[in-house]
Formats: C-alpha cells, sequence, structure tokens
DNA sequence: CAATCGAATTGACATTTGTCAAAAAGCAAA
DNA sequence: TTTGCTTTTTGACAAATGTCAATTCGATTG
C-alpha cells in the first residue's frame, strides 16, 4: 500500500503514517474478474482506484470507437480523472483487463480529511505534478515521433505490457490502427 | 491582477483577499520588448509569470527545430513547468512575442507562504488540475484530428493568436510543419 | 523607387498512415 | 478434433503529411 505515496518526499514520516491510516480508513478491497467495469463513461465517478494486483485500462469514446487513454498495471493508480476533478459525467470508462485486486478509496471521504487536514493537500499536488509532466511528455512523443518509435518507446518503456494487452488496445493507445501497428511490427 | 486566481472558487473573500496581498508583496512588474526571453532553456526556472498585456511563448527545441508548446496572451500566466515542478534545468525557453508587461513571482517565496499558510496549497493543486485537463484534451485533438481539424479548431478557439503569431510557431504547436499549414489555410 | 531580407506560398515528389476486404492464426467450447 | 469466434496479419489502394527547392509576398531601408 505504501505504493500510493510513491516519490511523495514532501511529507515526513510520522504525517505519511497519519495518512496511510486515514486512507486505509476509507478504503476498500475489492476483488473484480476481467471484463468488469470499475467505472462506466457517463457517471460521476467518485473514487480513486489503486490497483494491488492485475491490469486496468481507461479508455473512452471517438466516433464509436474504444480509445485506450492509459494502462494502469499492479502498484498504480488511476481514475476517471475528468470525473473527478470537475465533479461531472466522466468520458471515461474504466476496464479489468485481467482479474485484479483493487482497493477504491473514496474521494468524497478524501476529500473530507483534506478539510480537516490541509497539510494533505501537498500529496494531492504533488500527485498533480507528477502527472502532468507524463503527459506532457506523451504529447511530445505523439506530436513528433512516428508510430514506430512510439512503439519503439512503449516497448523499450513497458515491454511487459505487450504480453498482457490485446494489440487493438496497444494501437489506440498510440494513436494509430491496429493494422498499422502489425505491419511495424512485422518489419522490425 | 485578479485574473491570477480565475476559476478559484475553492477559496472565500477573505482568503483570497490575503492571497493576493501575499503575491504582490514576492511579485515585480516588469515590461519586455519583443524578441526578450523570459526565461531561457538549460536554466532552472524558479519564477512564475503573469502575462499582464502582451504575449509570449513557450518553446523546446527538438532535432535542433523550434517547437512552440504553449501560447500565453494577457491575462493568463506561464513559466517553466518541467523546471518549477521538478527544480531542475528546464528545456523550455519563454519568448516574448509582442512588447509585454509581465508579473514575475517568485516561486522559492512562493513556496515559504505554502508552508507557512498550507490552506494555499489548494490554489496550486486546482491550478493543475485545470492545466492537467487542458493537456489531456489537447492529446486527444493529436491523436484524433487530422492537422485540418486542430487548424480549425485553433481559429475556432483562439482567433486572434492567428493575427498576432507568426504561421511558423502556429505550425509546430499544431505539430505540423509550415508548408502543411499554408496548404491547409490556402483550400477552406 | 530599388534593393534586400525574412515570411509565406507553391510545386513535385516521397513517405507515412489509413481504409476496406480478405486471409491466417489462435483459442475455447462442444 | 472439429467448429465457431475473436484476434492478428496481409494485400491493394487512397489520403494525409513531409521534404526540398523555388518562387512570391510584404515590410523595411537605403
Amino acid at each position: 500500500m505504501n505504493f500510493l505515496l510513491g516519490g511523495l518526499d514532501g511529507l515526513d514520516q510520522a504525517s505519511k503514517a497519519e495518512l496511510m491510516a486515514d486512507l486505509m480508513r476509507i478504503s476498500q478491497r475489492k476483488n473484480f474478474a476481467k471484463h468488469e467495469l470499475l467505472h462506466q463513461e457517463g457517471k460521476v465517478c467518485k473514487q480513486l482506484f489503486y490497483v494491488e494486483s492485475g491490469l486496468v485500462r481507461a479508455f473512452y469514446y471517438r466516433d464509436g470507437e474504444e480509445i485506450t487513454a492509459h494502462f494502469a498495471p499492479e502498484h498504480t493508480m488511476l481514475t476517471a480523472i475528468d470525473s473527478v476533478i470537475q465533479n461531472k459525467a466522466s468520458r471515461y470508462s474504466l476496464e479489468v483487463l485481467e482479474d485484479s485486486s483493487i482497493l477504491s478509496i473514496s474521494y468524497p471521504d478524501l476529500k473530507e480529511i483534506l478539510l480537516q487536514k490541509p497539510q494533505y493537500e501537498k500529496v494531492l499536488r504533488m500527485y498533480l505534478e507528477r502527472i502532468y509532466i507524463d503527459l506532457a511528455e506523451r504529447i511530445e512523443d505523439v506530436l513528433f515521433h512516428t508510430a514506430k518509435e512510439r512503439y519503439a518507446k512503449l516497448m523499450k518503456d513497458r515491454p511487459s505490457l505487450l504480453q498482457r494487452v490485446q494489440l487493438k488496445h496497444i494501437a489506440s493507445y498510440l494513436g494509430i490502427t491496429q493494422e498499422t501497428l502489425s505491419r511495424i511490427r512485422a518489419n522490425s
């Protein structure tokens, strides 16, 4: 569970322990089977999810096609970020790709805690900073690298993903068609 | 100056006024001429910039070419976000495109204030949430719209930009060559 | 006005990626 | 093992975008 705070150098040990206890108090562990949805698009998402084991993807629809926006393997978090931030219906669904053990953290409860203990804002802020940098990198990737280069980078950075995920999801994540991905794989 | 807090419904009036006063205390107004740099890549950036009037762009280098990542017109903020967040040398430069009046806010001073008044973390967090959503939209744009569609959207959302900025900057912002942009403009 | 310089456009062609249809491969149930 | 279904690959062609070189346009300056 400590992974939840990965990279949060900002808090001292006591605060970390306290936060951990607080988080455990407002979260729930549950197993999900392959193909189940943690969250469905169109609904307001009120939870953050921590993947203890397994694999989850976030996807949305564009012209009737599923577009995968994010993969969350074990020891990482995800949520329908648009919904949680803006408290509105989400464009994203969260689909379990492998049988998974998931911790659900109630966001209303978390906000309650944030109000009581404003020092936790820092945790959220630092989390946002991290995912912002990730996103900025991804834009650069997409704008200035060919599909082939993007695939090579994914292979290098997250090789296990390719073993675990259908190629159509990889393709939509990379912003290309499945056929193009197949051809890239063929001659390399 | 109130624009700095645009969209920050999270703070009550008293806190806003207090924050405003604090910000004014740690910021500095200065005029910059066209072509001047607010910040140069390779250096650590320790400031946030508020554009009172004028226009600034953030750009970085890719294969020796300048890539414009962001335009900041009057009443918006920008900074070398990678540097400020990670306290390391920035990949970005910030170039003034029109004579501008700029408020520079010291980030170390701001952090000092955040330590003293942790309720301000919320301000930063909400700012990050906003720019995160913007970035996520931009990824979607880039992945699933043609150059033509991206240009049309920019025309619709920020028409004045096209009057004020060289087309080569618009092109790199859209992730296309200047020639392609020129052709898009020709037949539309 | 002529000369000049940078910005923008145009032309010709190459490369990348998409689209649609069909075939092959993989996998699970009967 | 056979059957049926899904995933992946392949083929043929079209559309989008890039590259490089040349030209035009516009503003500035002598």
